[in-house]
DNA sequence: TACGTCATGTAAGTCGTTACATGATTGG
DNA sequence: CCAATCATGTAACGACTTACATGACGTA
């Protein structure tokens, strides 16, 4: 969903700053299923204003720069719930992680049991934030959310952690070299 | 990871023509972690072309479009693990799903469970897909990258029906009802 | 007949990131 | 004193997507 969509999206829950949805998207209760920086949520939030579909107050707080803080129209919530007519494309998932994981038979093996424990401090990390915003939160549809992340990264823990037992009782005579090394042709095409 | 050194990583497995890649990309055993469409599979592959990273043959099958099957080059293949060398960038999913979901008290609640069994039918798809390239494979590290895939798939599905009917057995009195409906400054500022 | 698959490719356009500019304040 | 945090914004650039162009064959 495009930028503008997620900025009144969280301007429908309660009224914020650039700074502040953007660390929503970076690191707070949304980060788990999307992103935005700065560069993209200003002119976001500039092009909404223009469209009537938020308004801004600046706030001057002593000390600090003054905020511009943004709230959603009537037109905002429309639009808003407008967009949300529309079925919801597919989640993406990518990972450069798992790219890599592709030749970790190719890469001293040192190299591949470093980015193995590397996610997993990674995904431990993930797991307590999104846990500690799952405790503190009475918000329904957030709930489930947070729940879908939590339970997405406990699967992720445990197979990594579990891979990386096996990988360590298998240290002495190469782990990846007991199956073929070689992709062959029929498998790469099999398309599901 | 770029769509470059998708091409560059698929290549050095075995020879590929750009209609193949995208098919991998696509739908394929890469499609669960990384995406391309034709519009970058083939200028990238010109452009490796260009730089001796890869070589092609054009191959006619009788009744077919003739189709430039691509290999990696020695050049190719240093070129894809000095890439490896650069320590993998974050993983990155992005769920649209997610974020109709924090919506789901303000849609007719018909809507909301419409989504919600969309999605378990597109996880089942999508695992069976995954099992399926799994039960086929001998590969250690793709073993490795697709066993990722479906302990993710199979946790989100378990979510899914699990909230499926805690949500079917509170009809009556409108599920998202029981806890607050709005999210409050502290909920949505307090970052992990 | 019309659509789907095989197959390659281009061009325009979208959308977003990165990096910079600015500047006060707080904490180690 | 230096770095980080708070706070807003812009401009250049990058990478990919969408849609189109082309065309033959197989199938429903």
């Amino acid at each position: 969903m495009h930028v503008r969509t997620l900025c009144l999206g969280i301007l429908s829950f309660c009224d914020k700053s650039g700074y502040d949805i953007r660390k929503l998207a970076a690191d707070g209760n949304f980060s788990h299923f999307c992103e935005a920086s700065y560069g993209s949520i200003y002119p976001a939030l500039a092009q909404l204003t223009e469209e009537d579909l938020v308004t801004f107050e600046v706030v001057a707080l002593d000390g600090k720069p003054p905020r511009k803080v943004y709230s959603i129209t009537q037109a905002g919530r429309e639009a808003l719930f407008e967009t949300l007519q529309i079925p919801p494309g597919p989640d993406r998932f990518k990972s450069e992680f798992l790219f890599y994981s592709l030749f970790a038979d190719k890469l001293p093996s040192n190299e591949f049991r470093k980015l193995l424990i590397r996610k997993i401090s990674e995904t431990k990390e993930k797991l307590s934030g999104l846990r500690h915003a799952g405790e503190v939160c009475d918000h329904g549809p957030s709930s489930f959310a947070l729940g879908y992340g939590i339970a997405m990264n406990e699967a992720v823990l445990e197979y990594l952690e579990g891979f990386l037992v096996k990988f360590d009782s298998h240290q002495g005579d190469g782990f990846f070299d007991q199956k073929n090394s070689d992709l062959n042709q029929t498998e790469l095409s099999d398309a599901r």
